[in-house]
DNA sequence: ATCATTTTTAACCATTTGGTTAAATTTTTC
DNA sequence: GAAAAATTTAACCAAATGGTTAAAAATGAT
């Protein structure tokens, strides 16, 4: 058996199918438009994975796994908060800017199949407790406001993805189609954001 | 004619139009299930609005014009920039919650179709740059801190949409399942965010 | 060279779905 | 009550789409 060939195909196949998929979401995706994309048939699409909700499970999955690790190993390192915070942003907003796609995707499929992304949750070593516990400890340090920690998390998720999520609504309203424009607003970003966010938290 | 008749008809199906689309977006919606929500059969439903097409852009200008001129009459309030704020976040937020699927319909068909969206904005009375202005004012005037109005903008709105377009995420990850807790949490949501925001940009 | 695996080709099937049609029925209007 | 409009019924159509199949061709391993 041909094991660097089937790997290769596969790879390819499951690159095509994030990149549709992620654009079109599951009910807009075509299987045809998938095969195209990673320069095969559909026949052989098929052959892979047998049916569009096995192919399309197993990207959810994939995502998923691509994003809460390196969000979850930025938590855990010792650096003071600002940094820590000033590195999840630059990191963060700057792979949201390269899968513009990525946070609509998340959001309508996850309406569309709660039950299948609590499973991935579950089983995915994403820990919201971790995080609470460390902010928890700056606020008992002194170093910034007492406040839900629930809170805090969302505020810093929702300032970072939102703008990415209402890209094109933006550059049409904010910035006359200039998409230029836009991806310099993003990209200040990642400075203004944590300002804005240490400016509210932190105790002086 | 029957205008009331009509007039009931054709209300009784952009009302099951917008619920069906806004829940399961243009691609994942029958025209059978707006049928049967509006309680009228196919036949009568292609009637009157000859295509989905043109059914769902009926919907989605609606929508978007239900949404924009009261955020806009609240800007253009001579109340002091906090209780403005406060007056913002309480009604929006409240608009959100009883309509969750809303977010995350906008995002996804303002990505299906940019142009479409272009149209509209066009068309209706959404100014940014008034509110733009009014934020440049309180800054000249002292109150607020210097920062680019449109960050303050997207901040604001990321801030109050996030966490209603995250609502099955964040229902599974941080409340258990809990829709009460979850429901709290946004009602809550109502003052802190406007702490934190005001906690942000206020100059004391 | 041979055998197994992978890939292509291309036709095909069943289902879903948007949309139509035409006749019958009900409701309104006058 | 007659004419007009609204609504239902039910069958139908065409296109799109997910998925299958079987045979041929290409590729790789030994």
């Amino acid at each position: 058996m041909n094991e660097i060939k089937k790997d290769n195909t596969e790879e390819k196949i499951l690159n095509a199918a994030q990149t549709v998929f992620i654009e079109k979401g599951m009910d807009g995706a075509r299987m045809q438009e998938i095969a195209d994309e990673a320069g095969i048939n559909k026949a052989l699409l098929h052959y892979y994975f047998r049916t569009k909700e096995k192919l399309f499970n197993a990207i959810f999955k994939k995502v998923f796994s691509q994003i809460f690790p390196n969000l979850m190993a930025m938590v855990q390192s010792e650096l003071p908060l600002e940094e820590k915070l000033g590195a999840f942003l630059e990191t963060y907003i700057d792979l949201l800017q390269r899968n513009p796609f990525l946070p609509t995707f998340i959001l309508k499929e996850m309406n569309r199949n709660p039950e299948f992304l609590a499973s991935i949750i579950k089983n995915g070593g994403a820990k919201p407790e971790e995080i609470f516990r460390m902010f928890e400890k700056e606020m008992e340090a002194g170093k910034i406001r007492k406040m839900d920690p629930c809170d805090l998390l969302i505020n810093i998720l929702g300032l970072s993805i939102f703008p990415i999520a209402a890209k094109p609504l933006m550059t049409i309203m904010f910035f006359d189609n200039d998409k230029n424009a836009y991806n310099k607003f993003i990209e200040n970003r990642k400075t203004t954001v944590k300002e804005f966010i240490l400016n509210s938290i932190l105790i002086k």
